[in-house]
DNA sequence: CGTACTAGTCTTTTT
DNA sequence: GACTAGTACG
């Protein structure tokens, strides 16, 4: 390493001025707000280095958290590269990995057992099945996903159930949540399971009720560096705080205007309030871009300009102004898809770039598919980020489950998942018998599978079936000692035929297959790798792998993601498809009456636009299939907001679009087919609440109606709503009559308003629904 | 007990 | 349109 003048060691060198600032400010609260592409992670990885090479700090007492395990991976590969020697003793890993490494170690303190499960989203969801058909709560009344995001919210912000219920109170659906969390957290607990958010919770649990172990972690961890700030909820701040709170080496780096993650409970005030809880803290501001041309940049500040409550802030490049924005709207997104495709070859062929410097994002995963095929089409190679994540497929699901029974057999949701998988003739009436008999003497579903020749009701024939899986997986504890997980895996397969089993019975057999094969392939790594090589290990660590961790490095094949998966990422040439008022940003986001919805989707517009180096190309479809239903989409506006002079074709000017239907009694999704007014095509509904039914459909001036704006939320989606008033209805109070979807009723009531008739119809079969006559169509018999 | 069909729901985004 | 849960039947 070189020494200049004493002074810097040369990497340090290579810093511009606020940078260098940043890596060299080691002591106490630091704040880095690091736009986008300003070299954050150069900046902490300098910044570790620094501190072990120039301060005599001991890499075993920094802690590095990152978002995903591959920001972790790479964040370690690059510290190793520039650091002398020790940078494996540096902690870097995600949140949730670093909980499960601490829970490992003492959650004994807690009383659970060291050896728990992680549940995932389905294991969830079949637990909280499972309680709201033993609570008896109809699912009709309350669906599993709106309980559980609940209760995710509620841990997100460290809330228990007792406080859970004290703030619910008057409120009958909440109480009923609130015992609902209540006994999930029970049935967890007894089931030896912690779920995503309980990592975070118990942990900090953990420290609250251990002060030792709390002090343990505070002496270890002097320099803590949090990656990825404004991600952050309030669990994990806490949790951060308690580790900071004796030394107060806390570096946090993160951009407010990156914030994406709100629906998972990112708490913004995080960072935005900072500065208040730590008074003294050092505020660094990173506003040199070295990714993108200034074009890109121009375009992204400008987008981000619409948003209030953010630090001012705005990024600048000295690379010049690159080429302009390319923007195209196509009449389908199968169109899009194929432009995109086109596009991508043309310069792949021009030698502009290869294959991997490419990147299509969009707004939602469904969006895929369309994409996918087009790539294929043209025998260009691809990889998906995201979607089904490799861990939660079906086959590896079954083979984990008897990894995690044999580990963990009071896994509940395990248990059940492989007792007839494959088929031994264990069906589901046995199943509830035994499960009632488990609940009913307080043990697991195994303890009471173990003993089924004593519950009523379980024949002889099912009770020997149960206790041959009982002393099968029993048998296997032992051995499981004894073997590589490689070789339990080869061996589980083998005993249950269940490759044969799949080749009989599934069409995809082979691809199952290959995913198995990967399963083992990721088994063998990681017993070369880990530290600690035990089935509790491997199986957490499978559990909090995401979909981008296993994104390699190989820079051979276009990248298709989500925009909140390429967070983090940076691609020479980018298409952001889908830039259509609906999809993205998305039509929950329009209607909804919070406005912090739709800056939220701005915030996603900047990272993506940001993601781009040297080409961004933004697409738009006219028309796009949704869910089985044909929409008519305006441009996004986010491309509007984008300087015109940015961008190498002009979006459209706001189709007028006509309108809708408006159902003040219900939020049922209605399917509208044909405009009322002799405007042919096909309109369909979105826009699921709030000013409930919107209709969009294209159409021109000329055939436009008169237009009222019925709501100022629906002028702002720059989509009008109005309606025709026929001059008389050919029904009557009193008369009966037919509507498409409701089938048969009586007109109960008729209201003459402005623009249309409010008709009230008691429908036979449908219940009252209050409707405008122009939609309603309704026929009189 | 297992299979085949039907009806309902769903989509924002993920560690 | 796709997937899943629930139901009816063999």
């Amino acid at each position: 390493m070189v020494s200049f003048n004493g002074k810097k060691m040369g990497y340090l060198d290579t810093l511009n001025n606020e940078q260098y600032i940043a890596a060299t400010t080691v002591d106490g609260p630091v704040l880095i707000l690091a736009g986008a592409g300003s070299g954050k992670t150069r900046v902490l990885v300098h910044r570790i280095a620094n501190m072990i090479d120039n301060m005599g700090v001991n890499p075993w007492n920094i802690l590095a958290i990152t978002f995903t395990n591959k920001a972790a991976g790479e964040m370690r590969e690059r510290v190793d590269n520039i650091v002398g020697a020790g940078a494996d003793s540096i902690w870097v890993s995600t949140f949730h990995s670093m909980c499960v490494r601490i829970l490992r170690r003492h959650i004994d303190c807690i009383g659970y057992d060291s050896n728990f499960t992680i549940y995932d989203t389905d294991d969830q969801k079949s637990v909280m099945k499972d309680i709201m058909k033993r609570l008896e709560i109809d699912t009709k009344f309350l669906k599993e996903r709106t309980v559980l995001s609940a209760i995710s919210s509620a841990k997100d912000e460290l809330i228990d159930p007792d406080e859970f219920e004290e703030n619910c109170k008057g409120d009958y659906k909440k109480e009923q949540i609130a015992k609902l969390y209540r006994a999930y957290q029970e049935t967890c607990k007894q089931s030896n399971a912690l779920d995503f958010d309980d990592l975070i919770v118990k942990t900090v649990e953990l420290f609250e009720k251990c002060p030792e172990v709390l002090n343990n972690y505070q002496e270890r961890f002097r320099y803590i560096c949090v990656d990825e700030y404004q991600d952050t909820n309030t669990a994990q701040f806490e949790l951060i705080r308690l580790l900071a709170d004796k030394y107060k080496n806390l570096c946090v780096v993160g951009d407010d205007d990156q914030s994406i993650y709100k629906f998972r409970g990112a708490n913004i005030s995080n960072i935005l309030d900072f500065e208040k809880v730590y008074p003294d803290a050092k505020v660094i501001k990173l506003e040199q871009n070295y990714r993108s041309t200034q074009n890109i940049l121009d375009a992204a500040n400008a987008v981000i300009r619409n948003n209030v409550g953010r630090k001012d802030k705005s990024l600048w490049t000295d690379r010049g102004s690159g080429e302009k924005l390319h923007y195209r709207q196509l009449e389908t997104a199968y169109e899009e898809a194929d432009y995109i495709a086109a596009d991508m070859a043309k310069a792949i062929r021009n030698g502009d770039c290869g294959y991997g410097d490419c990147a299509v994002l969009y707004r939602t995963n469904a969006q895929s598919r369309i994409l996918e095929e087009a790539f294929v089409k043209r025998s260009m190679p691809y990889n998906v980020v995201g979607g089904v994540n490799f861990y939660s497929r079906k086959e590896i699901k079954d083979i984990l489950a008897y990894l995690k029974t044999i580990d963990n057999a009071v896994d509940d949701v395990a248990v059940k998942r492989i007792i007839n998988v494959p088929k031994r003739g264990i069906g589901q009436t046995t199943v509830n018998r035994v499960s009632d008999y488990a609940l009913q003497n307080g043990i697991g579903f195994f303890a009471a599978a173990s003993m089924a020749d004593r519950i009523d009701g379980v024949s002889k024939a099912a009770a020997t079936k149960l206790t041959g899986f009982v002393d099968y997986i029993n048998e296997y504890r032992d051995k499981a000692q004894m073997m590589s997980i490689e070789q339990l895996i080869d061996d589980i397969l083998k005993t249950t035929d269940y490759i044969d089993e799949l080749k009989a019975n599934e069409e995809d057999a082979d691809e199952r297959i290959e995913n198995i094969d990967e399963l083992i392939s990721k088994a063998v790594s990681f017993e070369e790798e880990a530290e600690e090589v035990n089935l509790s290990s491997f199986l957490s660590d499978v559990a909090l792998v995401a979909d981008i961790d296993r994104l390699g490095d190989e820079q051979t094949k276009v990248v298709l993601m989500t925009l909140h998966g390429a967070k983090g990422l940076e691609f020479p040439r980018v298409y952001i498809a889908g830039a259509e008022d609906g999809v993205f940003p998305s039509a929950s986001a329009i209607f909804d009456e919070d406005p912090t919805q739709i800056e939220e989707e701005r915030r996603l517009a900047y990272v993506g636009i940001t993601r781009a180096k040297d080409v961004l190309t933004i697409t738009a479809a006219r028309q796009r299939m949704l869910r089985g239903e044909t929409q008519y989409n305006q441009v996004s506006r986010f491309v509007r907001e984008i300087p015109e002079e940015l961008l190498d074709n002009r979006p459209e000017k706001v189709r007028r679009m006509d309108i809708m239907e408006y159902d003040e009694s219900s939020s049922e999704r209605m399917s509208f087919k044909a405009a009322p007014f002799g405007i042919t095509g096909a309109g369909s509904v979105y826009g699921m609440s709030r000013p409930k039914a919107v209709v969009t459909k294209k159409t021109t001036p000329q055939e436009c109606k008169p237009y009222i704006a019925k709501t100022g939320l629906l002028s702002n989606a720059g989509i009008q709503k109005g309606v025709v008033k026929s001059d008389s209805l050919e029904y009557a109070e009193g008369d009966r009559v037919t509507h498409i979807k409701y089938g048969v009723g009586t007109v109960t009531k008729i209201e003459s308003e402005p623009r249309d008739y409010k008709v009230t119809v008691d429908f036979d079969s449908a219940g009252t629904k209050i409707m405008y006559a122009a939609f309603a169509k309704l026929v009189k018999i």
